[in-house]
DNA sequence: CGTAAATATACCTTTACACGTATATGCTCT
DNA sequence: AGAGCATATACGTGTAAAGGTATATTTACG
């Protein structure tokens, strides 16, 4: 009754149920079959997509026809636009490599929004400072 | 210790900690000030956020200065593409919408793979089915 | 009308995360 | 060496979500 989108799609299965609506609408049912997993795990799951906006159901008979909604999808993207500046110029680099390894590649459709931001703002590292990041990074 | 990418995000204080080192690298301090956590609340967070790839830290002194790693945003951004374009067909409506409305707004730059998926695939809606949905989309 | 199928809901239990307080570790400077 | 700042970790607690079992609801169909 409270989740918002980002902690809808931290459920696993809830991920799946979406990868599924994601080729077409489906069944409760149909869901339960392929994915294993019991009916009532199903429709809740789908409540609490339906409830976040991420699908709609119609009534087919003694069956519900479970399909996507762009919404939220929309606003997942949204957020992500504000990072996608800065890992695109890692993906830059990292593109024209592929590019050369695998030529049939269609180049991976990226925003690449690349304002060469190159961050070169030389942050002072004050005093003795020997680099070593004892397993920070790990 | 076990947490992928999509519940790092479920947290709203962790994508304000992103937010933040969306901009620039950040210490620890400046993290716990801006956003008025307590510090062990920051400095567990950005634990996970590190274990996640999310971040990296290097160490200035005593503070340590965190900054962001593009991998996970990378992860995520594959995942949605998977939906991009079923909602992308939806926001080129709506976008020739808002751009007659604000002409202002630089229009939003999709990644716009809008391949003329028109999916007509006309569904059939069995039997006696008074298109009802008592509630369903609520 | 009664039964079976499809789906939703209720209730219970378990588990895992987030937070706070307290404390440990590490670095700097005098 | 010791004081003090910046950050990390340990531990206890509350809470909420996920799954299971059982049951309710709705619809088709004989």
């Amino acid at each position: 009754m409270c989740m918002e989108s980002f902690e809808i799609i931290a459920e696993p299965n809830r991920r799946a149920i979406l990868g599924l609506l994601a080729s077409s609408e489906q069944s409760v049912g149909e869901i339960e079959r392929q994915l294993r997993m019991t009916q009532p795990t199903v429709s809740k799951h789908l409540r609490v997509l339906r409830e976040a906006g991420f699908v709609e159901s119609t009534v087919d008979a003694q069956r519900r026809l479970y399909r996507l909604k762009p919404g939220p999808f929309q606003e997942l993207d949204d957020w992500l636009a504000r990072f996608r500046r800065f890992w695109s110029e890692h993906v830059d680099a990292l593109e024209r490599h592929l590019d050369r390894m695998d030529p049939s590649t269609p180049t991976r459709a990226t925003p690449t929004l690349a304002t060469p931001t190159k961050k070169k703002t030389n942050r002072k590292r004050r005093g003795s400072n020997r680099d070593r990041d004892k397993g920070e990074t790990k």
